[in-house]
DNA sequence: TCCGTTGTTCAATATTTATTGAACAATTGA
DNA sequence: TCAATTGTTCAATAAATATTGAACAACGGA
């Protein structure tokens, strides 16, 4: 319910979304996100990402832009991507986008 | 045809050009560009946006990119969108981002 | 040739953004 | 209460970006 700031949907800034996506560890976890949207995600499944620090600030900078919603749920953060708000905002744009990650979903797929 | 240094279509990284893009002049030149699509335009065509030597600069970031084409023309630098490449690129991204800046092309129309 | 136009380059600076580690806070479970 | 888990905050630093003005270069026309 009670979910972390973040701007209206109206609100949110085509150049603070891109500007948030202009990252490639941001750009990465938008592209986790999109895949496996059923349910939401925590900051600790980012960690091959980078350090807990960094993802906390880059998690920050997703949510301010508008990008990504942050639900505390004891002592973990349930993280997910405003996809209806930002269809509606800028329908074809997270679409267009998911598309070009999901060519290469390789990264590092470390066992 | 000996236009300046650009990376060729299948070397346009996502990152890139999204981080190019998360600046409110480089949105606008885009935006312009968008709009009389059918010729290039030069760089003091976007004087209003800022200074000759910020917009010198930006122009470089959006070629590096691979969101421009620049075709030096006598004194005068020919600049267009590289729409096509885009599109094949990254389907329905550029359509999306032009869509939403259409919505507001009233930034400061000085008589 | 000289001048005006158009735009670039350079160096300096300012500003923003990203990264790190240490300390802290909140929650859960034993 | 104690310890482990999960994540934030802070301060310091590093690094990337943006902005400015002065000087320069290339071209075209008079």
């Amino acid at each position: 319910m009670t979910s972390l700031p973040q701007p209206h949907a109206d609100q949110i800034e085509l150049a603070h979304v891109l500007a948030a996506l202009g990252d490639e560890t941001r750009l990465a976890i938008v592209g986790l996100l999109a895949q496996g949207e059923q349910d939401a995600m925590t900051c600790s499944q980012f960690l091959h990402l980078g350090s807990k620090t960094g993802l906390s600030y880059h998690l920050a900078k997703l949510r301010e832009a508008g990008l990504v919603s942050v639900r505390p749920e004891g002592t973990k953060r349930m993280i997910s991507l405003r996809r209806a708000d930002l269809d509606r905002r800028f329908p074809g744009f997270l679409d267009s986008i998911i598309a070009c990650q999901a060519v290469r979903p390789k990264p590092e797929v470390q066992a």
